[in-house]
Order: C-alpha cells, then sequence, then structure tokens
DNA sequence: CAAAAAAGTGAGCAGTGCTCTCGTTATGAA
DNA sequence: TTCATAACGAGAGCACTGCTCACTTTTTTG
C-alpha cells in the first residue's frame, strides 16, 4: 500500500509521492472532520490541494481506498493514545482507568475518526487484513493490564458465569500477551473491549443524552465496573 | 409527521396519499436491505416507484426526512422484538435471555436497520424527539425483568463499583417501571442496553471475526454474563 | 540522448439530492 | 353545482458526486 512508499524515498518523484500522499491524507482527514464520513469527497480534497479530480486516483484507486488508509491510521492512533496512557509501572486500577481515558479521549477529538471505526461500515466496504494488527492495539493494551495483575497475582477468580472456551477462536488467546489467558480471561477483556467502544459510541451518538447526567462521571463508573469484572481491584 | 396521515383517511386524495406514503417507505426499506443506508437513493425509490423523482419530496422533505421515518419504524419494530420475546410469566433469568435473543434475531435479520439506529448517524442528523419513546422500548423491556425480580424479591445486590446518583440524569429513574430504581439498578440497566446493542454491533460490523468461534454461544455467554451484573441469577 | 514510465489535465459519463415552473386534478366552501 | 384553492405529478435544470479516458508534460532510466 502507501506506507511502502514513504518508507526510503530515493527518487524526487518518490519524495513528491509520498508528500503529497500524506497530504491528500491531511486534507481528507480534514474534511472528515467537518462534515463526516459519508460527505468526503473526492473533488473536494483535489481542490484543496488544487489539482484536478482526476489526479488522486494516481494515489489512490478510488474513494474507498482513500477511507482504508484513514481506518488504518485510525486504529493506530487509538492505539496509540492507549498505549501512550498507560505507565506500566503504575497500579492496575490506575492503569486501567487511564487507557479507557485515553481512549475517550482521542475518540471526542477525533469522532469522525472514531465512526469510521466503529460505526457503520461504509458501503460494501471489508476490512482489509493489514488493519487487523492496528486495530488489535488497543484491546492489547488492556489485556496486558489483566496480564500484569495475573502475573503479580492480584488478578481476582472470574465471577459467576463462565465462558465455555469452544466459544473463543483458537488464535485469540495465544494472541494476548503474558502467561496463557484461560476463555475466561479472554472472555473478560473481549467483554471490556466492546464495552469500552460501546460507551464511547453511545456518548458520541448521543443515546446517553438525557439518560445519564454526566458523561464523564459515568464513563469513570463504566470503567470501573469493567475493570472489576476483568478481575482489577478498585479502591 | 407523516404518520399522522396514515390514522383515518378520509378522502380519496388523504387515503392514496398514505398509501403512497407507505409504498415510498417500503421502496426504501428495500433498497435499505439491499445497499445499506448511505446507499439509498430517492431517485431509485421514484424509479422503482414509476414516478418523478420531483414528486417524492411532497411526501419526505428531503432524504434525511425519510430516513428518519425508517428511523422511528425501526425502534418500534426493535421494540417490539423485544416485547414479543418477553414472557413475564417465565423466570427472570430465562426472561432475560429471550429478550436479548429477540433483539438480536431482528437485528440479523434487519442489519441495515440495526445501522441506522446504533451506527454512526447520518450526515448533520439530529435525533427526533419523537424518536426517544420508540427508543426507549427495548431498554424498558430490560428494566421490566429487573424490575420485576426486585418485586419478587429474587434481585442480587448490586457488585462492588457503585453508581453515584448524581451521573443519572434526573428523568431516567423516574422512567423505568416498577418501585422506583436507584442509581445502582438504574446504572446496571443502562450498561446492560448498551452491552445488548454495542456486542450485537460488534458481531454484526466484523469486529469479532477471528475472535469468537461461536457468535450465537458467545452472544448468550454475554447475555448471561450482563445479566447477573445487573443481579439476575442464572441457572 | 532517447525510450519508457509516471504524473497531471480536462472533458465527459452516469449518477445523486434538490428546486423550480408548469400543467392537472381533487377538494371544500359558496 | 360552480369555482377558487390547494395538493399533486412531471420534467427540466443546477450543482454536485465518483470515476474513466485520451491527452500532454515531466521525470527517470537504460
Amino acid at each position: 500500500m502507501y506506507t511502502d512508499l514513504m518508507n526510503a524515498p530515493r527518487t524526487a518523484r518518490q519524495r513528491a509521492r509520498a508528500e503529497l500522499t500524506r497530504e491528500i491524507l491531511d486534507a481528507a482527514r480534514r474534511q472528515l472532520g467537518e462534515a463526516g464520513p459519508s460527505a468526503l469527497s473526492l473533488r473536494a480534497v483535489a481542490r484543496e490541494l488544487g489539482m484536478a479530480s482526476s489526479a488522486i486516483y494516481r494515489y489512490f484507486k478510488s474513494r474507498d481506498e482513500l477511507l482504508t488508509a484513514l481506518i488504518i491510521e485510525g486504529y493506530d492512533e487509538i492505539g496509540d493514545a492507549a498505549e501512550a496512557a498507560d505507565d506500566p509501572a503504575a497500579e492496575p486500577d490506575e492503569r486501567w482507568t487511564a487507557i479507557w481515558r485515553g481512549v475517550r479521549e482521542w475518540a471526542l477529538t477525533n469522532r469522525h475518526e472514531f465512526a469510521l471505526l466503529f460505526g457503520t461500515p461504509v458501503p460494501g466496504y471489508a476490512a482489509p487484513p493489514q488493519a487487523a494488527v492496528a486495530a488489535g492495539r488497543m484491546p492489547l493494551a488492556l489485556a496486558r493490564v489483566v496480564a500484569d495483575a495475573k502475573a503479580a497475582g492480584v488478578l481476582a477468580p472470574p465471577p459467576a458465569p463462565t465462558c465455555d472456551p469452544a466459544l473463543i477462536d483458537a488464535g485469540t488467546a495465544e494472541l494476548l500477551p503474558g502467561a496463557g489467558f484461560d476463555a475466561d480471561e479472554t472472555a473478560r477483556v473481549i467483554l471490556a473491549w466492546n464495552r469500552l467502544v460501546g460507551i464511547v459510541s453511545y456518548e458520541l451518538h448521543g443515546h446517553l443524552h438525557r439518560v445519564t447526567a454526566d458523561d464523564a462521571g459515568f464513563f469513570d463508573y463504566t470503567a470501573r465496573v469493567s475493570g472489576a469484572f476483568a478481575g482489577l481491584r478498585f479502591a
């Protein structure tokens, strides 16, 4: 993909190509923030860059491919946000809350990008395989806290309903960090990840309007609930 | 709105209007199922009905208004699904699971409508007030089970992290059925509602691809986890 | 230096939401 | 029953979209 060309540009042309690719992405990003994914217009991007609309197609084969590039970038940024918020030296409960807050923060300041990642998929769009690893970074940050708590022996045993190992994909468990997660622990991480995205989506899409009174406060409460379910002990 | 005109059509013209309005909605619904929300085209709907595209505007002021009508219809249908799945005579845990499954079933057979309700909001769209009551029916079905379990004295006490009452909107608690819900109970219902929508969204959007191995099974597990958190006892 | 590859251009196609004007038709009051 | 009014449908048209194609210009490379 385009990222290949960003590395080690040799000729002037390749350098220009990398730069322009970046500029297209930036312009698209700016437009995304103003109008939302469905209103992203290739022609408008071209206009902003002062080039013919057809020239964009030298860089991205289609509008969907541009969106895909933005999606991968988004997954990476939300992964960055989660990892940057995590201080491995801190206590598990603090780490957990920090990661949650970091993700929410990113979502609030990049709501259209967030919608691109976790909202309705665009037309007939299928997630490209290279997005999978980027997409996994955020939930992995959560898993790391659980893994460290487990290694430190401060992880609470799983609560009542247990998860049948057959429900979890074989590849998932071994993808998780630290000493092997069992099905219950894996399920708890999956649900925490789903909960984090779910509650942020609700806030962003207005479903909590007139339901909760303090979005940030309710979010923190949700983080604690989710962390406790995942086996962390909160002060 | 258009629904007003559906009731008690008197003159032939009013009857024709009501019928055509319904046909437009049906055609739009059909198109939605084939292509998704972003691809819903007013012109295509008009073509299917054999009328000029401009004539549609006599019935819906804009594409967004058509979508709004579909959204309200969707909220009502998912409310129907939840209520129809609920057998008030059954045990709380069975009722809970039945409602969850009913909602999932509806979502699987109406995935585009589901996306319309809980996915990325369309362009600059704001949820119309008349949608609020329809939107509340599904979570209310969940709340009813909790309320009945509470009345029967079989509701488990809230788990560790408690919810500050200040986080819940004042109107929410009194909207819930049965003897007054406190903040903790209300929060648990909100989170159950959010969880149900969240896990279905994940399944529908493919985020669980290669993460879980059995979508229906993991969904049931999630329902149990969520029900237990809400205070229900599962067999 | 010349051939080849890449980049940029502008016209054009088929489609979109939406507006406007224009005839037609049904309705409800005089 | 007459008739002004309001509702309706049609069609042209505007500004926009994604995308393709033939064409020229520029850069790289053998």
